[in-house]
DNA sequence: GTCTATAATTCGATAGAC
DNA sequence: GTCTATCGAATTATAGAC
């Protein structure tokens, strides 16, 4: 079969972010990669490089943030935690920073860069005092109840439905966002 | 040099654990931990049959909690994260299996095993009702947390003094362990 | 734009000498 | 108990035909 490029590559890119997603950056190899989306190996080289080429193109990411300043106050920790819920679920390339983030050096400067210059600056505008920190307690929370409900598997968190996550995070998220000291 | 098969064996489990909590599963190579120990790859093989054997032994694990009944109510949250704080810059068992769980199911069965048979049961013991949720909500702050402190290295994260993460999770873990609903 | 053939490594694992 | 030698498989990456 004959395709123009504009195909092939996103057909090369959507089946690296279910691999990269599904089994990290050492075990998602090229051949995989052009298996599921049916092409030959050589053209993941022939437009991406190299593996890592590949990677960085997989690995775009916009957090796509809701302007938190328009929330009230008092609903921050609830709104932050139901966007990273849906955002979670839109697509696999948060599942992808994770996966691959724990263990390729550049996976985790990509997510490193993806606080820094989103999450951090956003949070940022909303405190005056102890942003950075401020945010990294958002990270970790979020980030945690991820790796429990979709990369560890933990039951309990696999069978949570979204609201009970959210009745219990969204008072935690609240406190690192607005509390004093 | 010629030692006993204790001494060889210890030398090596040591390099596995290093190598796995450094590299994850599939990076951390037998020629490696071998060359980390001074022996031969062979002499891994013959003591731990297999790379699966050799992580089921480097990743044996106990989370050596303190019994909570004895702990007053109110400083529950304190004693866990204090604990966890600790214990995570004891060994580097922990950081094996969260840098190895992420990409290896066995791995991955191993941290549930530890969640399911160490952790859930003690902190049943403390509420009546929702337990295994509760236990998973401690589970997702503190790995989130040793996430972005020790893997991912927040900058904000790693910066932070231990009594700062202390001051910030207490209350987090001490309202999961003690809230009701 | 697509694929074949293959080079160059690297890894887990085995057999066997000492 | 320790090591050499090596097999067989898998991987990234390249060169080049069609």
């Amino acid at each position: 079969m004959r395709r123009s490029a504009t195909e092939t590559k996103a057909a090369i890119l959507a089946a690296a972010r279910q691999r990269f997603a599904a089994d990290g950056y050492e075990k998602a190899t090229i051949r995989a990669v052009a298996a599921d989306a049916g092409i030959d190996p050589a053209m993941v080289m022939r437009y991406f490089g190299n593996k890592e080429g590949l990677f960085a193109s997989a690995a775009e990411f916009d957090l796509r943030l809701p302007d938190l300043s328009r929330v009230p106050r008092e609903r921050l920790g609830e709104t932050v935690i139901r966007h990273f819920l849906q955002r979670w679920q839109a697509d696999d390339v948060l599942q992808v920073l994770l996966r691959t983030g724990v263990t390729n050096d550049a996976a985790a400067a990509r997510i490193r860069e993806v606080f820094t210059t989103q999450l951090a600056p956003t949070m940022g505008r909303l405190a005056k005092d102890g942003a950075a920190a401020r945010a990294t307690l958002v990270a970790s929370q979020i980030l945690g109840m991820a790796l429990c409900r979709y990369i560890l598997k933990f039951p309990p968190a696999v069978d949570m439905s979204d609201e009970e996550v959210i009745e219990w995070l969204a008072p935690t998220l609240q406190r690192y966002l607005t509390d004093s000291g």
